[in-house]
RNA sequence: GUGGGCAUAGCUCAGGUGGUAGAGCUCCGGAUUGUGGUUCCGGUGGUCGUGGGUUCAAGUCCCACUGUUCACCCCA
């Protein structure tokens, strides 16, 4: 055990069992941003380093101990992206796409972040994004959160619920940082060790402090809301409006302050009360800055990711109907003979039912074996080539999942055969 | 980065105070020489995570390491 290769710790395999729930909630969540008009953007996993340290902010923790960086052949330092955004901009920059136009675009893949690993939390992880550049209303913050509430319709989660907050112009939330910051100092026998450390680089999120014995200084602690510019709070007011009259129900939570820097007026979370501390599903909101910030011209933009690991964790319990990779027909095949003729008959099957799936039998062995492997692969049919069969250009057909009559069919047949019997839960025509 | 739990067959797990390595499931074979899924019988499979220590004797006790898991920090 301990000197085989294993895969990188916090980096997890996907096996055959877990891909069919992947390849639901990819295809259900793309759909529903397809549906909004998002399209489609890649970007390379690997990325200049400077990348993220000029977007995600310096001091944050990402930046300064969970990144995965290297020095390249040329002496550049490189880095695995933590985070989707920084990538988009950069494209976007790079090939003109917020050029007087507004962009909806949308990314899924792997992140990779070097933090201890634990339940919802792994150093490669997936997340399913979407970013709107071009647009600095209300209007698209709500689109953006009324999407995200169809992505759980869609799969069917109703117990997220979804809190938002405005952090106010990039100046207002500066101003506000430094009353808080001047506030805590004033109380520095009440600041744990981590707020001690998080006052210097973080203070908004000392607010949200776990510790029961900072909640009185927190609450008594200025508040983000009062600080907010008026425009900031005329588009928070439009936003909540917004909403009220979708039907999407929130919660004002004024100690959302996301982690990363870039982020200014609308802030948002899904959270989940089954995953623990790892309870944020998905997470976003505006950062009219950034662009400007990495080189391009003063472009609003707002977006949010979605964990897919998170998201499967809890979907597992509940998805029971996802067994739809099983083949639909078995292939049996007792002898020499039946191998190069079962073969002919399996191409020629493909060739007229494109969406049929065959699983042949290989490797030999008698009946009883084969019907055995034909029972577990899942298959609603076997279709079985014998001796028998072999001489009158025949096979027979036994339905495995239900109590029918084994019959024969000439072999010219079975096309025909399986596209009446199959079609109605395949969609075969 | 900090703290706790765990590590025995492919999987899920038993193995009081040290004394010959176990069960269920899976897999293979047979009952059934052309029929799976039910039943019965038999069998394969282990350097007990790795290394060291204590002891006549260690799966069991001690130490270190590795892996894993949960929580904190942080985050999707």
């Amino acid at each position: 055990m301990s000197k085989i290769i294993q895969s990188i710790r916090g980096m997890n395999d996907l096996l055959p069992t877990q891909t069919p729930l992947w390849r639901h909630v990819e295809t259900t969540l793309r759909t529903v941003l397809e549906t909004y008009g998002y399209q489609e953007i890649r970007t390379p996993l690997l990325e200049a380093t400077e990348l993220f340290s000029r977007s995600i902010g310096e001091v944050t923790d990402i930046v300064e101990k969970e990144m995965f960086s290297f020095t390249d052949r040329n002496g550049d330092s490189l880095t695995l992206r933590p985070e989707g955004t920084a990538c988009c901009v950069r494209a976007g920059i790079e090939h003109s796409l917020f050029y007087n136009q507004v962009q909806r675009l949308w990314y899924m893949g792997p992140m990779f972040r070097h933090e201890r690993p634990q339940q919802g939390r792994y150093r490669q992880f997936h997340q399913i994004g979407a970013e709107a550049y071009g647009l600095s209303g209300s209007d698209i913050d709500a689109e953006i959160i009324a999407m995200t509430a169809r992505c759980w319709r869609q799969l069917g989660l109703s117990d997220l619920q979804l809190q938002i907050n405005s952090l106010g112009s990039i100046a207002a939330r500066a101003a506000y940082r430094s009353q808080l910051v001047s506030y805590l100092s004033d109380h520095p026998n009440q600041l744990d060790e981590d707020s001690q450390r998080r006052l210097h680089t973080n203070p908004l999120r000392i607010l949200d402090s776990k510790n029961p014995n900072m909640q009185e200084l927190v609450t008594n602690a200025p508040q983000l809301l009062d600080y907010l510019d008026g425009e900031s709070q005329a588009h928070f007011a439009n936003l909540k409006q917004l909403l009220e009259q979708l039907g999407i129900s929130y919660q004002i939570n004024p100690r959302l302050v996301r982690g990363l820097d870039y982020y200014n007026r609308t802030v948002f979370e899904w959270v989940t009360p089954h995953l623990g501390g790892q309870g944020t599903i998905c997470a976003g909101g505006r950062y009219d800055t950034l662009v400007e910030q990495i080189g391009g011209k003063p472009t609003p933009a707002i977006g949010f990711a979605i964990g897919i690991e998170r998201l499967t964790l809890l979907l597992a319990p509940t998805e029971h109907h996802l067994d739809n990779s099983a083949p639909h027909a078995y292939l049996i095949l007792v002898g020499e003979a039946a191998i190069s003729q079962g073969f002919r008959l399996a191409e020629g099957l493909r060739d007229t039912l494109p969406q049929l799936r065959l699983l042949t039998h290989c490797g030999g062995g008698k009946f009883k074996n084969q019907f055995k492997q034909a029972d577990k692969s899942g298959a609603r049919l076997a279709i079985v080539i014998g001796e028998e069969e072999i001489i009158q250009q025949q096979v027979t057909i036994k339905h495995l999942r239900e109590e029918k009559p084994q019959i024969r069919l000439p072999q010219t047949e079975v096309s025909g055969y399986l596209k009446t019997a199959l079609g109605n839960f395949t969609g075969i025509n």
